[in-house]
DNA sequence: TAAAAGTCTACTGTCATTATCGTCTATTAG
DNA sequence: CTAATAGACGATAATGACAGTAGACTTTTA
């Protein structure tokens, strides 16, 4: 489940895409189009502004903009900044490696192996889309995929 | 992140499988063998027995033995039992089908589209699973992935 | 120079996870 | 029969993440 959080940012973000150049929306507004309360999206932006996506312009008639071009921020990337560590278990992650308490051999640990298969072709596949791929309405995962991804589970 | 409950039920059903017929292990020895405490692990083990997937043998002698053959429990429905529903938005789970609290129209969601994709990839995969690849030192996944599955993210 | 706008720290309520405990029931070896 | 073994199950608690709120402060600019 992705959170509400990431739900949140990722909606900005793609506000933020959407405006021509030299144009900057206020918290309030990018609150008013992404559905998140206002106050809780100050966290967000400036997470987002940390991590050198978006920039602030303050003062009246300030605001915030996109910082990057929309094809060249991964959506894994983005999921990893704003999240944290996404990997399925600790001793999967390269960031915040951390090995499983109850984990006696990591080498010959088969949960490990499968779940890091697994985790790879879902890291494959986050790190080919973009916040381009967000815009717009046929993405390139659907190009990718099998023919009827709609409501699958 | 798979919850440590997950963990410790697959490791359970790990040692369940590796069983010969007419065999079966007290709750001591599967949570030894896991490394689940054992007051924790009754409760798991009563959600497996529930689920269909675990047989119990009261009295003395008795223990927890495997029904189900390894080979025809797919880990996507092992992860959907423990965990319940594993969609990324509540809006593509099956099951349990939630309309997100801030979405105007599904039809044209774009992270419901997008987090659809990267699901249904994700569904096929695991579905393609089953206890069995995760007894084998080389599994399936391994061979339809790409060259260096090892430590990704 | 005051209004508008962003920055930052701290706090709080809610919920899931991860257990632990006590008690009850069923089975069976002897 | 019965004591020992083993499972069933509801109640409860500790912990931490998530989601959101509040207040005070700083910067900018019309």
């Amino acid at each position: 489940m992705i959170t509400q959080k990431t739900k949140y940012a990722l909606k900005s973000l793609m506000c933020l895409a959407r405006l021509s150049e030299e144009e900057a929306l206020t918290i309030e507004e990018v609150a008013q189009r992404s559905g998140a309360p206002k106050r809780f999206l100050e966290h967000i932006l400036l997470d987002l502004r940390k991590a050198g996506y978006v920039g602030a312009k303050r003062g009246r008639s300030g605001g915030y903009f996109l910082i990057k071009k929309p094809n060249t921020v991964s959506l894994g990337e983005l999921l990893q900044k704003i999240d944290g560590p996404i990997a399925p278990l600790p001793c999967l992650s390269r960031r915040a490696y951390r090995k499983c308490d109850d984990c006696t051999d990591e080498a010959t640990c088969q949960l490990r192996r499968v779940f890091g298969e697994i985790f790879y072709s879902y890291l494959v596949l986050i790190e080919s889309l973009t916040l381009q791929d967000l815009l717009q309405d046929t993405g390139k995962a659907e190009r990718l995929l099998a023919p009827t991804p709609a409501t699958p589970g």
